[in-house]
DNA sequence: ATGAAAGCGCTAACAC
DNA sequence: GTGTTAGCGCTTTCAT
């Protein structure tokens, strides 16, 4: 833990034999001078292992090259993904993130965006576990950007959600394609906006008489989905579109149950692609991926430029799902392995 | 975003009538002064909702009150329960936590590392998603605390790990106190140090004749033991006990495919008590919980005691398992919604 | 083209 | 007890 003195610009200047003030814009490529002052003077730097003291800098440049993530997101389903995001787009320009886990605590808010505050962060990022909901914190008129993602945010503010319709819709048609003729949605309560919406695009695919089932957001409900579907006289379905992947585990295993054969006799497609839970059902769940990586690297791009003064436009930004088609739904899927897209049954 | 200009303890010192020198001593509490300034100011400092400067604070007194967590664990399944305890021991000193995701790249490692360095964080965590790996990096010789929880570091560092011989040795006990009489123990590869570790504490209560299946740490493993275990000739197994609750889950969902009812005819217990797994599973798991939690509050408090420059014994420290008790196993157990503790059949 | 000097906001010796 | 002063390490006018 002892270690030489930690290198100084004024090393630097020293060494390469030009004041602090010439190394400063050397190392900055802000200023003018002859090219090779600037390049002597990075050389030096590299050589001697120059790492600029980021709170000194911080201090002056009124940047502290840090974002706050803020989230009441517990099991980190959908935060760990926006995060990896935002770091990915973030790491590359020496911004470090801090992630604030504030439950539903809104004291426990407080005394996180306060910490934020007193750090100076370049912006903070607000995320949480549904797009409908606002966290327990104000971060309306603080002196710093900040931006949604997959949370509720005020009017005016730059929210990034994914676009739950696009997403229901192709799930959809893709089991249409599959030949499919009964499809029901099995899903979670009402009161989420997404359902209503995935709901929405739903009929919009199969007809209004669509059949949408609302239950919790558990396998347990998806079992008993099947449970009533089944014991009903009539035709039977011969898919079902889940609103999450923990319902659709709950539908594939009450299926199997009744020795009902998953995909061939009937389709199943989550929702969310949570991949511990989509790749250990049998067989493996076909998915929406709400691209919440992609979310999180948006919202990181945004914040930076944000923090760099560029304007951005308020607003809600909804972001494409993608169907990631594994082995419950049946169909036909171009190969990935082949070259010239041959089709191949699944 | 507008927003007042921000308080400096220069303004503090000046509505209070003392120094900005005067000012920073009441406000830390150190100095002396009457007690009446020292009021006065930290009043005036409430007043004008005065909030340090952490850049300028961090600079002089060469603490950042920040510190990395380094985890390579991209599920977040060990990372996030860490990370909880971490926060929650930090956050009330006002230290926040930058969460470094590294996955296995060492190129990543070396970024996030120098980003924690410019940042002149107080310590780093390294986390892991198990004991007995290192991260790929070198936290060796940084002029700042390191303590590794959940991953393995060099001989002479201060790593907290769980006891997972203990964990194992109460699910066992437990099973036997049920009166369990052929358990055997199915669980992950051979080459995890903590799949050794539990496997010799299921021996030492079992005898050394106990039976241990060893595979891969996924459901479709658990299920495939049932398979081979029940299909051979003579006594059956009546318990289970699982390197994880996935396998658990999938023991649980084989045993139900034949027929066999949990608990009545055989017991299955988990580790890792994964909510999501453990509590989605029919019936719910009884696992041994690794309280990652506490681990990572031990951390916290552990690297806030280096950064402050306590002295901390180096080494190895173990932190218990705990059973967490569900209804997987059947047994009695202290019923907890009744006075007197009164034993019940569960 | 380069450098001297004045801060950024706060803390800590050392005077008074 | 309280204030004066000198930095912490870097950036940035403004001279030269």
């Amino acid at each position: 833990m002892a270690k030489a003195e930690r290198i100084r610009i004024y090393d630097v200047a020293r060494v390469a034999g030009v004041s602090v003030a010439t190394a400063s814009k050397a190392l900055n490529d802000t200023g003018r001078m002859t090219e090779a002052t600037r390049t002597r003077v990075k050389q030096t730097a590299a050589a001697l292992g120059f790492r600029p003291n980021a709170m000194a800098r911080a201090l002056t440049k009124h940047r502290s090259f840090t974002v706050g993530l803020l989230t009441n997101d517990t099991y980190g389903r959908f935060t760990l993904p926006v995060m990896a995001g935002v770091s990915e787009a973030l790491v590359d320009q020496g911004v470090s993130v801090f992630l604030c886990g504030i439950e539903d605590d809104a004291a426990l808010g407080k005394v996180h965006v306060d910490a934020m505050l007193d750090k100076q962060v370049d912006g903070i990022i607000a995320t949480g576990k549904r797009i409908d909901r606002r966290l327990p914190v104000d971060l309306s008129g603080l002196p710093m950007p900040v931006v949604y993602a997959f949370t509720e945010g005020p009017e005016d503010a730059i929210t990034l959600v994914s676009d739950d319709a696009q997403g229901a819709r192709e799930a959809v048609e893709w089991l249409v394609q599959a030949g499919r003729k009964n499809i029901v949605h099995v899903t979670g309560p009402e009161t989420f906006v997404s359902v209503g919406e995935r709901a929405r695009a739903f009929r919009a695919v199969v007809g209004e008489a669509g059949r949408v089932l609302h239950g919790p957001w558990s396998e347990a409900w998806g079992h008993e989905a099947v449970g009533r579907l089944w014991s009903e006289a009539g035709d039977k379905p011969d898919a079902v579109f889940c609103g999450n992947d923990q319902i659709a585990r709950g539908v594939v295993d009450a299926l199997r149950e009744r020795g009902i054969v998953v995909p061939d006799q009937v389709s199943v497609v989550g929702f969310d692609n949570w991949e511990i839970v989509s790749a250990a059902t049998r067989p493996p769940l076909t998915s929406v991926d709400m691209n919440l990586k992609e979310l999180g690297r948006e919202a990181g791009r945004l914040i930076l430029e944000l923090a760099e003064g560029k304007p951005v436009e308020p607003g809600v930004r909804q972001l494409p799902c993608k169907l990631v088609v594994r082995q419950s739904c049946g169909g036909v899927r171009r190969s990935s392995d082949q070259q010239g897209g041959v089709l191949e049954e699944v």
